[in-house]
DNA sequence: GCAAGGTC
């Protein structure tokens, strides 16, 4: 028997149907999928199917010496035991190994790692390797047609890069963790990318806080050219003789002013035309891609995810690629014409097949690893896919169109004018081309109309302003930019770039969108740039892939670059060792900081962020148990602190993270004031235990009231409801019997709430209005409207699209496997969805299942 | 429980 293992099941699938003309058959064993066809099987892999660690008698942190796991041994240990396990059933029947993994480093290390795992338990068969750049008929065959052998220099690279990785990660991670006491789950961890990114993020700060403005002026003047008008704006030759249009006197900036304001017209000094043209964009790699999908709206994360699952459906190419350069056998006249007659993109498609020459655009980056990203010839109806899915899948198709379209053409008109010695000028822009932007419309077309004007004529001048500007501090990096600047500077990969920011707000270190670090990252930065300056330096990656590609010309071995790695981690350890406390301290001050809201009114400490054992937030002092000063937070959502600090009680202002439902709730104090103040407004009987109340016994089940009873009657004990506003800045309909009585529903945040006159014909309670904004909202009866939004809840509630990883091709295969909610999800068996849903493993049902709570 | 790199 032949076997054949690739990096994942997605090529297993393609490239067995592909070597068996479309005749292979699937089969699950150990819920893994095995392709099989004559006597041929094919198995996807899921990545590394094995990991390094230390061995077991270094894993209690507080037992060992961080400075101890540098010289420890560094082992391999399966983690996705099923595919493992698989791998070896087959392997032990093989006559001939064929290793089909990603071409590239990594690749060829899963490749060396299945190899291992194939000669464990068979010492006789073949083992070749085969490689291609893009899974399509051609190359997959010529591929198998001539198979080469395993690069074990180029595995033996990437083993450096996992140990050392693991040395420097976990040695250095538990020196912090340890030094300032933060075991469990808030330990602080450093790493060669992660670090050198946070410090991208905290240096950017430092500038930030750094920077003094500088006050300038810019004066502009409207032109009138008979019915046309445009805005010109004055400019002087700077020391250098350069055109400047910021003025940094007041003095000069009012005179200049003053003399255009006397003036009434501007003579054209010369006009200037050119037409420049606008070359498409590069085909797509992983980094421009999140940059585009940035740009309508989405976060790094969720653009891969999104990507990765209409890759998983078959509708784009694989997501992950540094590739910018189409492979030469894909024919963009084929690919476009699978796109002809489609109700979105058939016109277009149509439109650029009428031209007689088609060059697609090339980047500057050409690898081995998969195509740029591009739509196959399978395309989804818009009702196969979210709203989120089609927007991102409708940017992948539409830039593949824009590298296969013409460029666009602009025309630039530069008007100067003179008024005395003073010169203003305007800037026109036209686009006579649109080219590429025809089918691309994800970038900007503004146009600038500057009228035409000759040399030599004279213009009115009107509507002269000056405006008062200051210098800004440079911007903090957003998410894709941070992305695009980790790639420049060589750290992380295309896989993990966007998981690495991901990590660095789980951590703590990161906070809000754009990033700013919290007072820990920069502790953490400053303690690196002290004592282990490499690790937050892109110098350690940099050193690193200089090893890596000696290794893998046979320069150096794979225990030469590592020793030399853990000497250099003995010397950091040397000075870290002696300032073990003073760093410590420096931490365990900078986590207080971070969660500091101000002084306690009652004794002066600080007020904290703390969390209760149940998990909640709220506000308490430092100084307990001395001290036992509270104040409530909102119950949903996660704190953050803001830099905006309340007058009155000097405490920073508080904002609730939770996604869609963020909002600021301010100064906790002054929240907890106004509800003191605040009185209760009584709108009628309670349903529960009010005068007329019903007994729950006897009431509808739907009732949202009927909450959990004991089933006994309720005495009527003349509960009246009432609008109450809470101490942590909620507000709600309530029972004023409250504790004995807990009936309540909801009511918004924000606006002022009117009592109307008006009553529920089934409920007897007034109807409620709620007023912010211009428009007032008809909130109703309160009892009808928390019904309503009930029923909106479970509605949504049960959407198995509402776990992250869950897209709608997936929610799909789901659903006709008879698993339709939520709730069907987490009743069922793991390993049974599995195995009736071809492509999902237990593993992934598992980790559903715990998403979904 | 540490890293970074695959994949889902």
């Amino acid at each position: 028997m032949d076997l054949i293992i690739t990096e994942k099941d997605n090529a297993a699938r393609r490239i067995a149907a592909i070597l068996s003309g479309e005749s292979a058959e699937v089969e699950r064993q150990n819920g893994v999928n095995v392709y099989r066809w004559g006597g041929k099987r094919c198995i996807g892999l899921s990545g590394h199917v094995v990991a390094v660690d230390f061995p077991s008698e270094y894993s209690d942190w507080r037992d060992v010496e961080p400075v101890e796991l540098i010289g420890a041994a560094v082992e391999k240990t399966p983690t996705q035991e099923n595919i493992v396990r698989t791998v070896r059933l087959l392997a032990r029947d093989a006559n001939r190994v064929t290793i089909a993994t990603d071409y590239d480093r990594e690749g060829e290390l899963i490749g060396k790692e299945a190899y291992e795992i194939v000669r464990d338990v068979n010492d006789g068969a073949e083992i070749d390797r085969v490689r291609f750049s893009s899974i399509t008929d051609g190359e997959v065959h010529s591929a198998f047609d001539d198979p080469d052998e395993i690069d074990f220099d180029l595995a033996a690279a990437g083993e450096a890069r996992q140990i050392i990785d693991l040395v420097w990660g976990a040695a250095l991670t538990r020196f912090l963790s340890l030094s300032a006491r933060q075991l469990g789950d808030d330990f602080i961890s450093v790493g060669r990318v992660q670090t050198p990114t946070l410090k991208l993020i905290v240096d950017r700060e430092r500038e930030i806080e750094a920077f003094d403005p500088e006050a300038y002026w810019e004066i502009f003047a409207n032109l009138v050219k008979g019915e046309e008008s445009f805005d010109a704006q004055y400019f002087y030759r700077d020391e250098d003789g350069n055109e400047a249009e910021r003025v940094w006197d007041g003095q000069r900036a009012e005179a200049v002013y003053e003399t255009l304001r006397e003036a009434s017209e501007a003579r054209v000094e010369s006009v200037s035309r050119r037409t420049r043209t606008d070359a498409p964009p590069a085909p797509f790699n992983t980094t421009q891609f999140i940059r585009a999908a940035s740009s309508i709206g989405y976060s790094a994360k969720r653009a891969m995810s999104i990507a990765e699952d209409l890759y998983t459906a078959g509708y784009i190419t694989y997501p992950r690629t540094d590739n910018t350069v189409y492979p030469e056998d894909l024919d963009p006249r084929e690919l476009l014409d699978a796109f002809t007659g489609n109700r979105t993109f058939g016109e277009d498609a149509e439109t650029l097949l009428e031209r007689e020459e088609i060059t697609p655009t090339e980047g500057d980056e050409e690898t081995t690893d998969h195509p740029p990203i591009h739509p196959t010839e399978e395309l989804p109806t818009k009702g196969e896919l979210s709203d989120a899915e089609w927007e991102v899948y409708e940017l992948v198709v539409r830039r593949f169109f824009a590298t296969v379209a013409d460029s666009a053409r602009w025309e630039h008109l530069k008007v100067v004018l003179e008024v005395g010695e003073h010169r203003l000028k305007a800037n026109g822009k036209r686009l006579v081309e649109p080219g590429y932007h025809a089918v691309y419309p994800y970038f900007s077309t503004n146009e600038n109309v500057v009228p035409d004007v000759e040399e030599g004529e004279s213009l009115a001048l009107t509507e002269i302003r000056i405006e008062d500007k200051e210098t800004q501090p440079p911007r903090r990096y957003g998410q894709s930019r941070l992305i695009e600047t980790m790639e420049e500077m060589g750290i992380g990969t295309k896989s993990t770039r966007h998981n690495t920011i991901e990590k660095l707000y789980d951590r703590g270190y990161i906070e809000n969108d754009s990033p700013r670090p919290t007072k820990l990252a920069t502790a953490v930065v400053e303690a690196g740039e002290e004592y282990a300056d490499r690790v937050v330096s892109e110098a350690m990656t940099a050193q690193l892939e200089d090893d890596m590609q000696a290794i893998a010309a046979g320069e150096k071995d794979l225990d030469e670059v590592a020793g030399e790695s853990r000497e250099m981690l003995e010397r950091v350890f040397d000075d870290l060792m002696e300032s073990r406390e003073e760093i410590g301290d420096h931490l365990q001050k900078s986590l207080k900081a971070d969660k500091t809201l101000g002084p306690c009114p009652e004794s002066g400490h600080d007020l904290l962020v703390r969390r209760s054992r149940r998990g909640s937030y709220f506000v308490g002092c430092d100084g307990y148990p001395d001290c036992e000063y509270t104040l409530p937070l909102p119950n949903t959502g996660k704190p953050l602190i803001l830099e905006a600090t309340c007058e009155e009680h000097d405490l920073r202002h508080v904002k609730m993270l939770a996604g869609r439902g963020t909002f600021v709730h301010g100064c906790p104090q002054c929240k907890a004031d106004e509800a003191d103040e605040e009185e209760d407004r009584v709108i009628g009987a309670c349903p529960e235990c009010g005068e007329g109340s019903i007994p729950p016994s006897s009431r509808d089940g739907e009732d949202p009231a009927a909450t959990a009873e004991d089933g006994q009657p309720v005495e009527a004990d003349g509960g009246e409801l009432a609008i109450k506003q809470l101490r942590n800045g909620s507000r709600l309909v309530g029972c004023t019997r409250y504790p004995d009585c807990d009936y309540s529903l909801p009511l918004p945040r924000r606006g002022d709430i009117e009592i109307t006159d008006e009553r529920c014909e089934e409920h007897g309670l007034p109807e409620l209005l709620v007023h912010s904004g211009d428009e007032p909202w008809e909130l109703g009866c309160p009892i009808c409207n928390y019904r309503e939004y009930q029923e909106r809840e479970n509605d949504s509630g049960t959407d198995l699209e509402s776990i992250e990883g869950v897209g709608a091709k997936t929610a799909e295969k789901l659903a006709a496997a008879g698993v339709e909610s939520v709730s069907d999800l987490q009743d069922a068996e793991a390993e049974t969805v599995a195995n009736e849903v071809e492509g999902i493993s237990a593993d992934r049902v598992r980790k559903w299942q715990a998403k979904a709570g």
